[in-house]
DNA sequence: CTCGGGATGCGT
DNA sequence: CGCATCCCGAGG
């Protein structure tokens, strides 16, 4: 199974969401290896989206996702929750996809549904934060190919974002168990 | 510098 | 619904 390449990355935002789903998440640590498949994602779509870090212009904590594509946006929610998402379309356009939950596959132990359990699971954190992952630590890669209905829902705990948050621009394999609330 | 709140998860 | 726990980002 191949790695992604940067051209993956490199397009419209709700395209790669979709296509992520499926896809396997690696992380290839010290001694060991964690692996899960993608079933769960959420689309951010740039400086307008109201949802998303990037809306207020480039910070400190955002600036992975003004960055090039293909590249990973890890950060610290509620003081004890690391979120990682992967950096999509062409550099400037700072957008992202949060990766919400996996299917375990290899070396994990943890639960996997919702982006703070996935990132614990797979020991994800700070250190990864503007990781490229076409590099050989944190990468995703082809999967065999399967059969799965998406379905499209709100995106969780963007209230604030106003007329976004209403948008269905979350993406899961319909069925999946592995799926945050259902 | 202070201060409010967050792309969460768990227990009540 | 409350809360843990801490860093970010806005404002003075």
């Amino acid at each position: 199974m191949g790695k992604l390449d940067r051209e993956f990355y490199n397009r419209d935002t709700m395209t790669v969401a979709r296509e992520l789903l499926g896809k396997y998440l690696v992380h290839a640590g010290k001694g060991c290896r964690r692996a899960g498949r993608i079933v769960e994602v959420e689309a951010y779509l740039g400086q307008h989206d109201k949802a998303s870090h990037s809306s207020r212009g480039r910070t400190a904590r955002n600036l992975p996702m003004f960055g090039p594509p293909g590249m990973a946006y890890v950060y610290l929610i509620y003081g004890m929750y690391y979120c990682m998402n992967v950096v999509t379309e062409p550099e400037g356009n700072a957008s992202a996809v949060l990766l919400r939950a996996l299917e375990p596959l290899e070396g994990i132990t943890g639960r996997t549904q919702g982006p703070g359990l996935l990132c614990r699971a797979m020991d994800i954190d700070k250190r990864l934060n503007g990781c490229d992952l076409l590099g050989d630590e944190l990468y995703i890669t082809d999967a065999v190919p399967s059969n799965f209905r998406i379905v499209r829902r709100p995106r969780i705990g963007v209230d604030y974002a106003g007329a976004w948050a209403k948008r269905h621009l979350r993406f899961y394999i319909a069925g999946n168990a592995y799926v945050s609330r259902k």
